[in-house]
DNA sequence: GCAAAACAATAAATTATTTGTATAATCGTT
DNA sequence: AACGATTATACAAATAATTTATTGTTTTGC
């Protein structure tokens, strides 16, 4: 097979037209160039260059190699620019999922601080639901997931980033509107409004209400979708911390946030990515500044069953 | 330095995600490709895969590499596939260069013939004058020149072509226009009209009658006004067999043409390349058809004096 | 002309690299 | 917990590249 190395010595040697300046340019011995030449020559089943003690000329095949020998070199020059470019672990393009339940509203609290501590990463951002989250992330079609992890996956390293607490949220108009607080047992048995199937946040409100099956005649394809709903007087439904705060903060008054206590039902947000991820010092620099912005969480919600 | 084998055992693995039947498909055993590609990942000094037992994913940096990878292979196989084409020695590109007192009537004469005996040659001709050719024959502009040759050149190799006699041109209503022949007496002091100087022509001209200097009023720039010249009743030139066999051929009746006898004056044509060429067989094939072209040379002319 | 210099080719020894075989380690699966 | 599939590692063997020293030409300078 071709090498790159003779092909950069025939590039040097139609620079200088002399074995030895090309043989130093190449920081090789004179000998070392002719010979690898010739072995080029041979390889190729054509005379390159006429050799005369005073002269060297091309023929007109070894002028065509030549010409596409040096944009290879330079090609081959460039990859390894590439690669340079990308050493500072950093510097990459890191491929991000988050569960449609979270990305939003987590996107938006911590995309500033992301942005200002690593200018330099790059993020693709997709939204993706649990499943299909984890069989990309597997294949390599992401590289990081945020997520409700449920089970430990095999071939997947986790870190946990947050446990978002539940909150039900009502129209103004709702006979709860004025409740302080819910219990699990007032949520037993009760009907809300719920996301799409494959929403781990369905599974998760079904598990908290113990509802065997879901009869339910809406299912909302998002959160947003869901709070119009609400908003309108149309039930109850449970809504993630984030999600809450996000609507809260826009000064949106015609929905009533009751807290779920006795106990505090949260679940837990974590990181996943592949055990051997070149992106492992990225994930862990991301999921620090993540950690940083994320509200406090209290003591409450401590070693309370986590929901899948 | 980079080299092509490894970026050719990453795109094989880039095709197949599995460094065995990579491995396979490159004909090297299976540890070679996953030493390689470590090695290839440290010269680069980032990690191009990520590595798990029933998986291959390449980070965002590999998938970036192993693109120009590919290309890069491509054009390493288009190369060998270019050089293919150019071993069989007669299908290449030959550069050219014939004398001016040559090129059009020698051409004319054979090159339907060069065509049909070498359909795969392509021929890039030259017109160049004698000084002129030899600088570019011996630098590698040109490949092979046919003119006349006074002096074995160094680093250069001959083939003669043919023996090209001269002959008188003179206009319809010159004194000598009846005369059957011409001696080389006659000419001596008479004055012709030459070619520029340069022209080898017109050295050889000067030589045939003994003129010590060149203080002709007139000097042609080509044979063909020359022909004009003549044609108009201005005098006297000395042209070569070609030429004249071109232009009576068409039918031109106001040139009385005379031979020159006693003895019979001509030029040595011949070609010469580079001792060291590679085209060397095509000027060897190319000097036999167009030796079969040439008119046969008449025994007179043998072993006559060769003019510079 | 002849000696010296310049240049590329060659020879032989050394060093570096690539490769293969055998084996170990890892991970997922049963 | 053992197995199967897959990749990594160790080490020896083969191959290739490189260097130094030398030779053979050609050019240059006297």
């Amino acid at each position: 097979m071709l090498s790159l190395k003779d092909l950069s010595y025939l590039a040097a040697l139609d620079e200088f037209r002399h074995f030895g300046k090309a043989a130093v340019a190449c920081h090789v011995s004179q000998p070392t160039l002719s010979g690898q030449l010739k072995k080029l020559e041979h390889q190729l089943g054509v005379q390159l260059l006429e050799r005369g003690s005073n002269t060297v000329i091309f023929t007109y095949v070894g002028w065509e190699i030549v010409q596409r020998a040096k944009t290879m070199v330079l090609q081959a020059r460039e990859m390894e620019e590439l690669a340079r470019a990308f050493i500072a672990p950093l510097n990459g393009r890191l491929k991000l999922a988050i569960i449609p339940s979270l990305a939003p509203y987590l996107m938006a609290k911590t995309g500033p601080t992301i942005n200002a501590a690593l200018p330099q990463l790059k993020i693709e951002l997709y939204e993706l639901e649990t499943q299909e989250l984890l069989r990309q992330l597997k294949n390599g079609d992401i590289d990081v997931g945020i997520l409700v992890v449920s089970q430990a996956q095999a071939g997947l390293r986790s870190l946990s980033l947050w446990q978002e607490t539940f909150w039900l949220a009502v129209g103004q108009n709702h006979e709860w509107a004025q409740k302080t607080h819910v219990t699990r047992a007032d949520l037993e048995g009760t009907e809300l409004m719920l996301l799409k199937e494959g929403h781990c946040l369905a599974d998760q409100a079904q598990q908290l209400c113990q509802l065997k099956s879901q009869s339910q005649a809406f299912r909302g394809a998002s959160l947003e979708t869901l709070k119009y709903m609400v908003s309108a007087g149309n039930g109850a439904t449970l809504v993630p911390q984030l999600c809450m705060d996000a609507w809260t903060n826009h000064g949106d008054d015609k929905i009533a946030y009751i807290p779920i206590t006795t106990p505090k039902q949260a679940r837990e947000i974590s990181f996943l990515a592949r055990s051997g991820s070149a992106y492992w010092p990225c994930v862990e620099a991301l999921h620090q500044v993540m950690s940083s912005v994320m509200p406090e969480v209290s003591q409450d919600t401590h070693n309370v069953p986590v929901l899948i």
